[in-house]
DNA sequence: TTCCATGTTCCGCA
DNA sequence: TTGCGGAACATGGA
């Protein structure tokens, strides 16, 4: 389920669990998930080494292994997930990657459907910038007035910008939807056709759900009931205002919206 | 059996 | 140059 509160979730969890633990072994189960490194390199380099700090950006998740002078890069698709654990019989059935640490335990790095990428590269900063990324929506700097600029200009759907990792990192299909939900501004609304105080609804929508998203993982709570998310339906009511649930494509995914509220 | 899925990339076209 | 639609990738679940 990764979107940028799931990978920041992922991210907690790794630090919590992984770091600081000599690495004994790096088995790759399935290389078709390693990008650029082959199998044999992407070993050798970790063995020995032990993780020593985490950092996310956008859907990247960045483990360090200050030792090696490298860092892990974990991007999770669409069903990638971690999983730390002890006794090797709770391997996920689709790990693609398990490291083994000197204390016993072991993490897996596990995808399904292997549209996940595990490399190693040398800082997050680099790879951001190699990758044209753009800013990470809770980066404390992204101030509202970067996010207008980043609207400036700029033609098209407000929900494909939105999804597009190069202007902001971090939002996928489900997030993005949820986002406009709560901003009341339609998918398909054209971004020179926003508002200054739209475009603020956006940015405060967008940061408070994420928060939202990422405490609720923490306590393992569902959406609230008032929530697009749990209206994912044609033909649902909508929760806030009564009117009908739509779906579209939009961006090229299934894009669900109030065709009452949201304009 | 068929359709759909929280992602990304590449290609062709306007 | 920018934006968009479509297809492809791999796999399981409804």
């Amino acid at each position: 389920m990764p979107e940028l509160p799931e990978v920041e979730s992922y991210a907690r969890y790794f630090a919590r669990h992984a770091l600081n633990q000599p690495i004994t072994r790096a088995d790759v189960r399935d290389e078709r998930i390693l990008g650029e490194i082959r199998k044999d390199a992407f070993a050798r380099k970790l063995k020995g080494g032990a993780f020593t700090s985490v950092r996310r950006h956008g859907k990247h998740l960045f483990a360090e292994v200050a030792a090696k002078k490298t860092w892990l890069h974990l991007h999770f698709g669409m069903s990638g997930d971690l999983a730390y654990y002890r006794d090797p019989k709770e391997a996920p059935r689709f790990a693609r990657i398990v490291f083994d640490f000197a204390g016993g335990a072991h993490l897996a790095f596990e995808d399904m459907r292997l549209f996940g990428v595990a490399d190693l590269v040398s800082s997050p900063d680099s790879f951001i910038a190699d990758r044209g990324l753009g800013p990470d929506p809770l980066d404390p700097k992204f101030t509202f007035s970067r996010f207008a600029e980043l609207l400036e200009r700029r033609r098209g759907a407000i929900k494909s910008l939105l999804m597009t990792q190069e202007v902001i990192a971090g939002l996928g299909n489900l997030w993005v939807d949820e986002t406009l939900y709560l901003a009341s501004i339609h998918p398909r609304r054209p971004i020179d056709r926003i508002t200054k105080p739209e475009m603020r609804a956006i940015y405060t929508s967008m940061r408070r759900l994420l928060g939202d998203v990422i405490a609720r993982h923490e306590r393992g709570g569902k959406m609230p009931a008032k929530s697009l998310y749990e209206h994912r339906e044609v033909g649902d009511r909508c929760p806030r205002c009564g009117g009908t649930i739509e779906r579209s494509v939009v961006f090229g995914r299934t894009t669900y919206f109030c065709a009452k509220h949201q304009r």
